[in-house]
DNA sequence: TTAATATTTTTGTAGTAACAACAGTTGTTG
DNA sequence: CAACAACTGTTGTTACTACAAAAATATTAA
């Protein structure tokens, strides 16, 4: 048993590794890391309303110590835009700017495609089944 | 169906991401970070057998494309050895130590345990079949 | 043998992450 | 209200990673 936890764990690892390279290969035109990515998509997915960087923080795949300046370099792109929260003056409100949802549109296909060959290994069933398995 | 595969993908990506804190915690009080608790047990792997770093190379989680300068950390701490391959000067041939081995077997225990916690929500049917799903 | 090519590892550099300390703002309590 | 604590984000520092170029050795071909 305590070598099959072991496979599953590094397992995981191991796609985990190689999802990150195949994303960075389709991210690498765009100039675009992994986490910066996900960034984007998490500002998207709150309908252009601006959030503070602990709402961000929160969603993120890995918790960075320095989202900060992270957000320093999409800003500098000029994919975000920042702003002191009038109501909140320690909060900074975050939001994405049109060219920022435009390059994610660019990207949508070209990360779905990548997406479908990472997986296309699974049967419609297995993906299922796969999904119950990881969320737990 | 595309929404599956995007779930499925970060879905791997937070479980990794999830993993390797758990592993940084369990290996902060050895001082390793995770590639190179990964490195060392690859060498064991070989059974003292001594290595070149492309091998190495071959077995690691993530491809890095430094892999030298993370021996030399190793070899600072007095945990693989590493000399010029008499057959073919150009490969380096690394192997664990008796100190770097020790220090495997202290850490064993601990690891398991890891694991196990990471793994607790799924029965041992579902990991045996989570196992079949992720190495295809 | 010499030159050209390939293999294996190292190193320079720039960008990124982790950790801790700091600063500014807000909330709470006596 | 004043002092202290808590929250939110930024910055300094150090270490690590990625990428590309270089160095050393081996292999191949003319």
């Amino acid at each position: 048993m305590e070598e099959m936890n072991k496979a599953i764990v590094t397992g995981i690892l191991r796609s985990g590794a190689q999802i990150e390279e195949r994303l960075n290969e389709s991210l690498k035109a765009a100039q675009l890391s992994v986490p910066q990515f996900n960034v984007l998509r998490i500002l998207r997915g709150q309908k252009q309303r601006a959030v503070s960087l602990s709402v961000v923080q929160r969603h993120m795949i890995k918790k960075m110590s320095n989202t900060s300046r992270l957000i320093d370099k999409l800003m500098d792109k000029g994919l975000v835009s920042r702003e002191v929260c009038a109501k909140n003056r320690r909060q900074v409100d975050i939001c994405i700017t049109p060219q920022g949802l435009e390059l994610l549109q660019q990207l949508d296909s070209i990360i779905a495609s990548t997406e479908e060959a990472l997986t296309k290994n699974l049967s419609p069933e297995e993906k299922k089944h796969f999904l119950q398995l990881i969320r737990q």
